[in-house]
DNA sequence: GCCGTTTTCGGCCCGACTGTTTTCAGTCG
């Protein structure tokens, strides 16, 4: 959907500001290509074939240099501004500007006084106690900068489940195409669903062991590794974008699918039970699973039969229940794609979105959403540009004619309100009740005591005109744990109140996460499973489905899942006010 | 580098927090 030229220079233009940020004095310039690149993302025509209409400099943040740029690019492939950078810029600043505290600045007086271009010599000059002797560096920062160090160390292995799929995406298209491959698939962490993995595991299905040669003549991985695991299983590992890669050959289909799907605690319970029932098998499990490997089952339903159970969805192997309920038959339908009928919590351009209100109704219409709640932010969220008064009275206004121009879809008009520290919503109560309905978010103040934040949680859950609950515990994957609360106090009290708690379905949110997803429908709260979107690309809801799956949610557990005809009785009515 | 009822230079989304300072720069949301 997005124009793959549009990202891919828009991309180049975000590197070229990063560089020209930490190697020069002039963040304005930087900020000057940051902002071209946003416009370039933004845009629904080719960057290319503006150009060649001349049309570059009427965009906003495109002058003369810029589209100049532009247009060479698009004859010769080449942004002169990023090579030259390229050349002189230490790629490994880029690591230390992912540490959290360190910006451009501080990355720029660590480069420029100390020399420092990596992470090792950071850590070197941590050790040293070097960076005290530079301005804006104490102790305090060389202790908590070596902590940060740590931290990345631990999290660098492991990629968001977004970006190993596409990875794991782009090595199945081209081994499939192998001569005498039959089939590969995905196992692992990443067929159950894990929202992150230091791997991705593949299964392969081919006759001999031709398919290796192939691989290893095109040089597919690196650092190519051979061996045979505990089970006898021809496995192969190696290196693809940084990610190691683990490659099983089975000539099996459901047994080899199944173990080295796992989750081990779940591969091991239900074997354990198998063996401990089954006269004269009673021993490791290790000879067990080794024949599993070479029984010929129709697929995973039949060899869950043989286990006399019902067929338990990859996403449900963890070991928290799933075998007691397909024991009594009763793993529910989960949630799919199809079952979502609409979307809540959407940015535009009148906020920090990059589409335009109309826009965003057009695309989900193309998407084939039967409503939209539309979100931007609260006046308090100025970075993002919060929406005041008059843009709240432009807005709504907006909302009316677009809901006349386009009937076959509902517009919800509502609000993502900051959550101000003290548990207060973002504007006075005589124009919260004009809204269709209001998520409440968090956005400011996030190192709160355990205490205060869940109370603070508490109050605008109480809030009569408060709908549903944003990112509730506002981590970010891999970056960021989110602040302290106490979960069940927050479900509780959402429960009491009627509220409904998002699902924030950006890849590296997933918030609330699967286990929140559990406790929730337990308690009977609905969960909403919400894009978020700021971008073209966010509008689908692919990875907060997943995270709505193996959190045991079915259709009737999610808001979003009822049709637009319920949808419309709900919002009359209003039930989240009591 | 871009932009302009603050037009050809001098600004560039606002405010809290933190660790560094001893009056503030840098980061983050």
């Amino acid at each position: 959907m997005v124009l793959e030229g549009n990202k891919r220079i828009a991309e180049l233009f975000r590197l070229t500001a990063l560089m020209i940020e930490i190697l020069e004095d002039n963040s304005f310039r930087a900020k000057a290509f940051e902002r071209a690149a946003e416009t370039i993302e933004a845009l629904e025509r080719d960057i290319c074939e503006l150009a060649s209409h001349g049309e570059l400099e009427s965009l906003p943040g495109i002058g003369k240099s810029i589209s100049q740029h532009i247009s060479r690019w698009c004859h010769t492939g080449v942004f002169l501004e990023y090579e030259k950078l390229k050349d002189i810029f230490p790629a490994g600043l880029l690591d230390i500007l992912r540490l959290p505290g360190l910006g451009p600045k501080k990355v720029r007086s660590l480069y420029t006084q100390l020399g420092i271009t990596s992470i090792g010599e950071l850590e070197y000059a941590c050790l040293e106690n070097r960076l005290v002797s530079i301005k804006g560096f104490g102790p305090k920062s060389q202790q908590r900068i070596l902590s940060e160090i740590e931290n990345f160390r631990r999290v660098q292995k492991f990629r968001y489940a977004s970006e190993a799929y596409n990875t794991a995406k782009e090595i199945i298209e081209v081994l499939k195409n192998f001569n005498g491959v039959e089939n590969v698939e995905l196992v692992g962490a990443l067929r159950r669903f894990q929202e992150y993995t230091d791997d991705v595991d593949l299964l392969i299905k081919a006759g001999g062991t031709g398919w290796i040669d192939t691989l290893i003549s095109k040089k597919l991985l690196d650092d190519i590794n051979i061996s045979s695991d505990i089970l006898g299983t021809v496995r192969l590992e190696g290196t693809f974008n940084n990610m190691s890669i683990d490659i099983r050959h089975s000539q099996g289909g459901a047994g080899a699918l199944f173990v080295y799907t796992g989750s081990r605690s779940h591969v091991e319970a239900l074997v354990d039970e198998k063996i401990k029932g089954t006269k004269g098998l009673v021993g490791s499990i290790i000879p067990f699973l080794k024949n599993l490997l070479s029984m010929n089952f129709k697929d995973e339903t039949e060899l869950y039969e043989y286990f006399g159970i019902s067929f338990v969805p990859p996403e449900l192997r963890e070991g928290f229940g799933e075998i007691e309920k397909a024991k009594n038959r009763s793993i529910p339908a989960l949630i799919g794609p199809n079952d979502i009928r609409g979307i809540f919590h959407v940015h535009t351009t009148l906020s920090d979105g990059s589409l335009e209100l109309e826009k965003v109704v057009r695309l989900c219409i193309e998407l084939g959403y039967e409503y939209v709640g539309i979100s931007d932010h609260s006046v308090s969220a100025y970075y993002a540009g919060g929406l005041t008064e008059d843009k709240l009275e432009r807005q709504r206004r907006e909302v009316e004619v677009l809901r006349e121009r386009y009937p076959q879809i509902d517009i919800y008009w509502g609000i993502e309100s900051d959550i101000r520290p003290d548990g207060s919503l973002d504007y006075p109560d005589r124009i919260l009740e004009t809204f269709d309905f209001i998520i409440g978010s968090v956005h400011s103040h996030l190192r709160m005591d355990k205490k205060a934040m869940t109370e603070r949680l508490l109050r605008a859950l109480r809030h009569p005109y408060l709908t549903m609950l944003g990112h509730p515990t506002g981590r970010l994957i891999l970056a960021r744990s989110g602040y302290e609360i106490d979960m069940d106090a927050v479900l509780e009290t959402a429960k009491s109140y009627r509220k409904i708690i998002e699902l924030n379905s950006h890849p590296y949110r997933l918030d609330i996460d699967w286990k929140g997803c559990k406790r929730a429908k337990e308690l009977g709260i609905y969960i909403s499973i919400n894009p978020d979107a700021h971008n073209i690309d966010d509008f689908s809801l692919r990875y907060g489905i997943l995270t709505a799956r193996k959190g045991w949610l079915t259709a009737a557990d999610v808001w979003n899942a009822h049709s637009r005809e319920s949808m419309r009785k709900l919002m009359m009515k209003k039930p989240w006010m009591g």
